[in-house]
RNA sequence: GGCCCGGUAGCUCAGCUGGAUAGAGCACCAGCCUUCUAAGCUGGGGGUCAUUGGUUCGAAUCCAAUCCGGGUCACCA
């Protein structure tokens, strides 16, 4: 249990023991960090017990305070100020929790949740390379995989991969028509790059079709449906459908270079899945669950032939389900893919990271499952995050306005290279070390960048301006961490050492403000932990590790280590450090950033 | 128009289960490298927390209305 909650109980208790004739509820008791202007650690606020008790602040906060300080033997001193009672935690305490935790490289990690979780992202078409708003959901969604399994979840990151329909026919049929057989060997290019540049030669030539059309007299309306590289693609599609065997043969050939390339791009990102799904095996599994629908009576039938579900009781609208010519739409495949997801692992939870201007699909997902008795239906969590735009708007690739993510990682690393060399601090780095570091510094920035805000919203990037590494960012953590590392070298002691390192430590000085703040910070690591599960939020992480790297680095201007006063002041410095390092390691590798040890 | 989400410093964002004088970073200004890595530290200026009303001892936080921005409401995915 936190110092926080051990406080509340103790207040319960304490109220519980001086008021027995009244009773405070927990969720009463707010305990908060004590505001730097005061002296304390945690501060209760009174305000709320004064009606129920009929006293004064300054009453009860000095019966509160005296009956802590005796029964819990936590604290040294309190002090009232105005309505909050502001509690200083002994030193003994601090000193003993940071013994014990300091060589815990799990330290923070809850146990217990035990749920199978499946987490899907990524879940990218195949007919263009990943573009920025896919880092976002590739970084979020291995982020929140790697937290929900620190939190004691088994966890199964899963990819939907979307390789057919009409947007990957595009891409096929302007190769066709235009590639003269290149493939990503012969035009040396990523096949995800080869493929997307045709998906764009597509929408050109047709824009061209159409202006032609439109030139010959024809209305805009008609001119888009007629233009013949619309039709070629269409026609592809039905044959697609039809298994016709050079069509299928071209598809999967093309599919084949676009896999290599997502590989390529995944790889250096530091992401993996677990489970990979293909649209092309999926897309029919929906029609037996809708027909089962019909059946039960759930789900209508229209004179036409297609299925349809009334929401309107839900506030929602008739949804369709099934087209009249039998076809599935996105919605059937996708009750499919929910059903067989749990299937296939028995999930306690599915977690779909989506953008989210699909909120409204995965509702009526959700509740069309539910409509027909499917198990899987209440696992199903939506982890909608924002979209991330250009300041001129909304990125579309059709227009060519996408930042792509290949070459967002390669401008990321080429100015951690720039920024590392202007510093002089490349002495002592092997050429393949000095690689390493770039990417390290470069990736982390990139993360960072995108996994510090809130989910939920939007966020504007502008290109022009390039990710800072100074500040905010993960290159302030890693440089704090690469300071630790350096004072560890020097002492000659370990990143993690022997639990026994320090175990005759005894304190005998009082703790420095900053000693007892920087402990007081590690200590509520576990609950940040907790609380980013829970609200499957990593950017609370961020947060807490970019001020937990800020208050060493006043630490470390403050306090020399090395050097310290006494012996005593040292170790205890050191093993102050060694956690500081331990527990930024942690957090940051549970958002795929490696921490280096010199930069 | 219905439903959903957002609006906090010049910019990017924390804070939102109500608690002390609303915090960071960037940018700007002034200091700090014979001492463990200056990618750092210290200090400064900068705010009608969109607006109005309500609940409360107390509201950026909760409720209502309004304004502004975005998303969505396809036999597209």
């Amino acid at each position: 249990m936190t110092l926080a909650s051990q406080i509340r109980h103790a207040v319960a208790d304490a109220l519980m023991h001086l008021y027995p004739e009244v009773t405070v509820n927990i969720s009463a008791i707010t305990v908060n960090q004590t505001k730097p202007e005061f002296t304390g650690d945690y501060t209760v606020v009174l305000f709320p017990f004064l009606k129920l008790l009929r006293q004064k602040p300054d009453a009860i906060g000095k019966q509160l305070g005296d009956h802590l300080v005796a029964a819990t033997g936590l604290f040294s001193a309190y002090e009232i100020v105005s309505g909050f009672l502001n509690l200083s935690v002994k030193d003994g305490f601090w000193v003993a929790f940071i013994k014990d935790h300091f060589t815990d490289v799990h330290y923070g990690e809850n146990a217990g949740a035990n749920r199978r979780v499946m987490a899907e992202y990524s879940s990218p078409n195949t007919n263009k390379p990943l573009h920025f708003g896919h880092l976002r959901n590739i970084f979020l969604g291995a982020a929140v995989s790697e937290v929900l399994k620190a939190n004691g979840n088994e966890v199964i990151k899963g990819n939907l991969i979307n390789d057919r329909g009409i947007h990957i026919c595009k891409s096929m049929i302007a190769w066709q028509r235009y590639a003269d057989g290149a493939t990503p060997e012969s035009a040396g290019i990523k096949g995800d790059h080869l493929v997307g540049d045709y998906y764009v030669k597509f929408n050109d030539v047709y824009k061209q079709e159409v202006a032609a059309l439109v030139g010959q007299g024809k209305d805009e309306k008609t001119a888009e449906k007629e233009a013949p590289i619309m039709l070629e693609a269409q026609e592809l599609l039905r044959k697609w459908e039809a298994g016709d065997a050079d069509v299928r043969n071209l598809w999967q050939m093309m599919n084949g270079w676009v896999y290599k390339g997502f590989d390529v791009s995944y790889k250096r990102l530091g992401v993996s899945f677990d489970k990979v799904y293909y649209e092309s095996d999926t897309y029919l599994l929906g029609k037996k669950l809708v027909e089962s629908g019909v059946d039960k009576g759930v789900l209508y039938k229209k004179e036409d032939g297609s299925v349809w579900i009334d929401l309107k009781e839900e506030g929602l609208d008739e949804k369709l389900l099934l087209r009249g010519d039998g076809t599935s739409v996105y919605m059937t495949q996708d009750l499919g893919t929910a059903k067989l997801k749990y299937d296939d692992f028995h999930l306690d939870q599915s977690v779909y990271v989506i953008a989210d201007e699909q909120n409204y699909h995965m509702q009526v997902l959700k509740l069309i499952l539910k409509k027909l008795g499917e198990p899987c239906a209440d696992g199903i969590f939506h982890l909608s995050y924002g979209m991330v735009e250009l300041p001129t708007g909304r990125m579309k690739s059709r227009e060519g306005t996408v930042v792509d993510a290949d070459d967002m990682v390669s401008e990321m690393v080429a100015l951690s290279k720039e920024q590392t060399e202007q510093s002089g601090k490349t002495e002592g780095f092997t050429a393949e070390e000095l690689a390493q570091l770039y990417e390290t510094i470069g990736l982390g920035a990139l993360k960072f960048y995108l996994l510090r805000v809130d989910p939920k919203k939007k966020m504007i990037f502008d290109p022009k301006e390039s990710i800072d590494l100074h500040g905010y960012t993960a290159t302030f953590i890693q440089y704090a961490h690469a300071r630790i590392c350096s004072i560890l070298r020097r002492e000659n002691i370990a990143l993690t050492p022997d639990p026994t390192q320090f175990q005759s430590f005894r304190q005998t000085a009082e703790l420095s403000l900053l000693e007892r703040k920087i402990i007081l910070s590690l200590e509520e690591y576990p609950a940040i932990l907790a609380d980013a599960a829970n609200e499957f939020n990593p950017s609370s992480i961020c947060n807490y590790s970019f001020q937990l790297a800020q208050l060493f680095n006043t630490f470390y201007d403050a306090h020399s280590i090395s050097k310290a006063e006494s012996e005593e002041k040292k170790h205890l410095r050191l093993m102050i450090i060694i956690m500081t390092a331990s527990v930024l390691r942690h957090a940051m590798k549970l958002m795929g950033i490696r921490l280096p040890e010199k930069m």
